[in-house]
DNA sequence: CGTTCGCTTGAACTAATTCAAGATAAGTGG
DNA sequence: CCACTTATCTTGAATTAGTTCAAGCGAACG
C-alpha cells in the first residue's frame, strides 16, 4: 500500500515498479499530531516527505509575526525535496493541522535512492520548477489582481484539490477559518468575510464556520477570470 | 575566457576544471539585441543561457496585459535551467534590455553534458531551490509589506547587484525607470515617483530619468527593515 | 526647434484595513 | 441539560494607503 501512495503523487507516478519499492521499502513512517511541526524554518533540511494521511500548512512568520500561507498539503503531496541538498535548511513551516502520517526518508537514505534511480533526480527537478511556476503565478496575481478575484482563485483551487461533493455544491474537506483564507490570499480576515457573506447573498456559496461549500462554479469562475457576469 | 564567466555564475562556480571546459567548448554564443526576446512566456524550453553581457528582463504579462517584473538579470545570471526538463514551456519572458550576449545549450547539449558530469543535475536543483526560496520571500513581502518598504528593499537588493560606487553614493547601473520599479515592486509608477521624491527630499537618494544613486543606505536600510528612525 | 518620453504633483476617488461591538456556534464542566 | 467560556464569524464606521486621472514640466533626441 505504501507504493500505491506514492504512486499517487506526482513525484513518484508512472516510475519503474523497481523504483517505487526500492523509494517504498527506504521510508520510515512518522505521525505528526494536529497542531504540531514536521519542521521549522530555519531547521536544517533533513528529510524528504510525502503525506500519507491528514493534513498540514506550508507558512511562512514574518519578523512581526504576520503569518503568510504558502501552500496547504494533502495526502500525496511530496514536501521537502530540498533535503536532497548539502546544507540546506527549511525556508519554512509545516505544521499538521490534523493528526497526520507521512512517509519520510532522511538525506542518506535520499542520497543513495537518487544515486541508484537517476530519474529521481530529474524528477525533483521537475517538481521543484513545477512549484516555482505555480508560486510564481500567485505572485503576479497577488501584484496585480484584488482581493475579491484572489480569494476566487484560492477557493477554487483549494475546491479541486480537496473538494467533497454534497448535496448542493462541493465542500472544501478541511476546517478552513477566514483567518487561514485571509493568510492565503494575502489579506485580513474582515475582508474575507464581507466577501464570502456577499457571495453567499448572491447564492454562489454557503459557508459556515470553517466551512464553505461551493454552489455556483461557473459564477465564482466568471468572478476570478472576470468573464462577464451575464 | 569562457570558463571565466562559468566560474563566476553560482551554477556552474567551484566545479572541476574538465567540467567546466566540457560546458564551454559545448555552448553556443548567441547575440540579443535591445529590445529583442531571448525567449517568450509559452515557448517551448529549448535552451539553457548564461548571460556573458548585457542586461535582460525576465517578466510575466497578464492577460488584462499588466507587466509583472520576476527579476532583473545581468552578468553571469543563469537562465533557463527548465530546459533540462522534457516537453517544458517557458514560464516567462527573458527580455534583453540592452544589446546583450549569453553562451547557450540546446536541449540536446545540456542532456548530455547533465549525463557526463552528474554533478550538474544537482546543481540545477539547487539553483531553482534557492530561487523559490527567494521568490517565497518576495511572496511574504508583497503580501504582508507596504509599498514604501517593497520600495526600499528592492533597491537595496539592485544596489547590491548592480551598484556603482560614485561621488557621493552607489548607482544603479542599469537605465532604470519609475515603471521598471512599480512592475518589479506591485505597485504603480506614480506612486514610485512620490516616494523617490520623499527620499530625495531626506536626503537618501538622488535620482533622475532612469536613474538611482544611494546615499544613505543605512537609512533606506531602516525604511527597508522599519528599524528605529533615530 | 518641436516632439517625444519620462517624471512630478495635485486632487479625487476607492479598495481595503483597522477598530469596535456584537452575534453565533462549539465545547466544557457543573 | 443548562450555564459558562471560548473561538469564530459578521457588520458598521472611521481611516488610510494607494490608485487613478489630469495637467504640466523638463530633459533627450531626431
Amino acid at each position: 500500500m505504501r507504493t500505491d501512495l506514492l504512486c499517487r503523487c506526482h513525484y513518484f507516478a508512472g516510475l519503474a515498479e523497481e523504483t517505487l519499492t526500492a523509494a517504498a521499502s527506504a521510508a520510515q513512517l512518522r505521525h505528526v499530531s494536529g497542531g504540531e511541526f514536521f519542521f521549522r524554518q530555519g531547521d536544517p533540511a533533513s528529510h524528504f516527505y510525502v503525506l500519507a494521511e491528514g493534513h498540514a500548512r506550508l507558512s511562512q512568520i514574518t519578523p512581526e509575526g504576520r503569518q503568510v500561507i504558502m501552500g496547504l498539503i494533502g495526502p500525496a503531496h511530496a514536501i521537502g525535496i530540498i533535503a536532497a541538498i548539502p546544507g540546506a535548511l527549511y525556508p519554512l513551516d509545516l505544521q499538521a493541522t490534523q493528526d497526520s502520517q507521512a512517509l519520510t526518508w532522511n538525506q542518506r537514505t535520499l542520497h543513495m535512492l537518487l544515486e541508484s534511480h537517476p530519474v529521481l533526480g530529474l524528477r525533483a527537478l521537475r517538481m521543484v520548477s513545477s512549484r516555482f511556476v505555480e508560486l510564481q503565478d500567485r505572485y503576479r496575481e497577488l501584484a496585480t489582481e484584488r482581493v475579491e478575484r484572489r480569494l476566487a482563485r484560492a477557493i477554487l483551487r483549494l475546491v479541486a484539490q480537496v473538494g467533497r461533493p454534497e448535496a448542493g455544491g462541493v465542500t472544501i474537506a478541511l476546517p478552513l477559518a477566514r483567518q487561514d483564507l485571509a493568510e492565503l490570499t494575502g489579506t485580513t480576515l474582515y475582508t474575507v468575510s464581507r466577501t464570502l457573506s456577499a457571495w453567499e447573498d448572491a447564492g454562489i456559496i454557503r459557508s459556515g464556520r470553517e466551512r464553505v461549500t461551493l454552489c455556483d462554479p461557473a459564477r465564482l469562475t466568471a468572478i476570478a477570470e472576470d468573464l462577464p457576469t451575464a
